[in-house]
DNA sequence: ATAATATATACTCAATTTGACTATATATAC
DNA sequence: GTATATATAGTCAAATTGAGTATATATTAT
């Protein structure tokens, strides 16, 4: 017996860094204007449906409504997950159908040019802000997030110990270091405990009256904290970030995107030792002149590292100090 | 416009390691049967379309599906990729419909219990023999893939560069080292070179009349592709080994099992060194009984290792001198 | 019983990589 | 000219890795 009533959508987490932060493009229109009043229509991730007839690959169908919702067409794509539970989308609620969400990762270049239609660079930070600990500990941890994470733990006697093990991995609540790479399982906690507003719209847990960070639509949070997931695990070893520079770009620009992604101050001189030992970027001999200091050299990336290295990646020597 | 006549799949790559080799369990029944006669019926992943309203989630579906299949009863499972190109399934053909698979890695103890109901493990290196470095480079790649891939790359001027670009990437053919990570580039590039018997079932190339490994259906092969290389890949930061392994285990037969998995030996010294300094492991006090020489310690994964550090794995020390 | 063989485990040592600095150079802003 | 901002070179100890040697304790063969 075939499936009935099946809807596949197809999401894309569009990523750029721009002027310090990382970015997430949104759109307020589209597939989601008939659940919501216009005025407060939540901010979505661009979609569209997946139409068998027309998309020959899952990867072209997203492009297509990328580039008709936003007129920026696409470079850097890759698959991050598909999200199939029962009831992520409203849409199911009134005939018996099921909503398949495909999510995808793009990453474009600074000033790449598209129409503006309706869509909107929003920093990441705002929807995750526990992720950002480029100025030292961000203080809505402590001043919110562990009280409340504290109260989920004890209020289940039976839960309390696997629940106190999660929040260490995740938040490095005990001696253990935070960890930049653990971005969906500090949503996924967050999410459980109650404590980001999407879950009491799914009627998980109404217990915390908290709630923090930006909403997004549906489970368009939980797709963004995905898409970072990835972005700060790969850096390390694939040449991601380039797709995020202009071709030719200063050491401190590079080490900037690189900070900005992976929300953690790191050591000026390590960082550029890496890169360089690595032979992951060479000079192109010229200079840099809009600079305040003195002028830095410009450099590219050298596509002959993914053929010397196995791992292409950047490395994070992490501050300590500030 | 809803899109019409959309068949979501589950298909589970599910491995353990028996007898020193990396093994998937194949099906040859299910729902595959009406398209090839019995006898030669190609192997195939257990299988089964994703009901919405009889499965809650995605991966409670594969759970049943398997169950049902094979008798299995699955412990670890992990999304892996979803499939959607046009002309994946042949039950496309008839109508216009379009079947979208999603695939999921599952890891199983040795001997784990279930009834055979149509269900084989086989050794994943008969489906990509080209990945077995265990015992020294596998001689098939000099004898044909290689004289192939170099056919290939001339075949067409204009790709040439490129072509022989990602060669090298994928298969080390330059200076560089094998990297047991790249699996799924090397199947990519084997396909787009006509050298899995699969591209021309789907008519990609018929030049080249060489075809290395055995044949799975549909791109199954290509799933189990996906899955060797998340598991070499995540391996090392997560600890999946263990998901393998009798509770209790010597550090050789952990050593043989990440071997088994990364098809090149490890520096015996070295590996235990590794684990036991990072504390991934603990002692048991008991020894083991049935080994040959001098009797070995019993081990057992420290589940506190995840807390502690960032990145709980097992780290490859190849071994370099047979 | 003894030798050969297989495996376990301890230990060494040089090379490389990392973390945390110091020092110096070359711009612009005031 | 001084303060300030940035770039870049270099140092040095600690930790990690790669490639071994040495020794211990079993079983199997003779």
């Amino acid at each position: 017996m075939a499936a009935l009533d099946i809807n596949i959508g197809l999401n894309a987490v569009i990523m750029a860094v721009t002027e310090g932060a990382p970015r997430v493009l949104t759109v307020h229109k589209g597939i989601l204007s008939e659940y919501a009043p216009a005025e407060d229509r939540p901010t979505a991730l661009p979609f569209g449906p997946f139409e068998p007839n027309r998309h020959r690959t899952l990867e072209l169908g997203l492009r297509e409504w990328v580039e008709e919702q936003t007129g920026l067409s696409l470079g850097y794509v890759e698959q991050l997950y598909t999200f199939g539970d029962r009831n992520r989308d409203p849409r199911e609620r009134a005939d018996g159908s099921r909503v398949v969400s495909i999510g995808y990762l793009a990453l474009v270049r600074e000033n790449s040019p598209f129409r503006t239609k309706d869509a909107e660079w929003v920093n990441c930070y705002d929807f995750l802000p526990w992720e950002d600990w480029r100025k030292g500990r961000p203080p809505l941890l402590d001043q919110f997030i562990f009280p409340a994470l504290d109260r989920w733990i004890v209020a289940e006697p039976e839960e309390q110990i696997q629940r106190a093990e999660r929040a260490s991995i995740a938040f490095a609540t005990t001696d253990s270091r935070w960890d930049v790479e653990r971005v969906l399982d500090r949503y996924e906690l967050l999410y459980e405990a109650g404590l980001v507003v999407e879950a009491k719209r799914d009627a998980v847990l109404k217990k915390n009256e908290v709630s923090v960070g930006r909403s997004f639509a549906l489970d368009h949070r939980r797709m963004l904290a995905t898409a970072l997931a990835r972005v700060r695990g790969k850096i390390k070893y694939r040449p991601l970030v380039f797709e995020l520079l202009a071709p030719t770009f200063t050491l401190l620009k590079l080490q900037n995107v690189v900070e900005a992604l992976s929300g953690v101050g790191l050591h000026k001189q390590n960082f550029r030792r890496l890169v360089t030992n690595n032979r992951l970027v060479e000079q192109t001999g010229n200079m840099d002149t809009e600079s305040r200091g003195r002028p830095a050299a410009l450099f590219q990336f050298r596509r002959d590292a993914v053929r010397e290295r196995s791992q292409p990646g950047v490395g994070l020597p992490v501050r300590q100090s500030p």
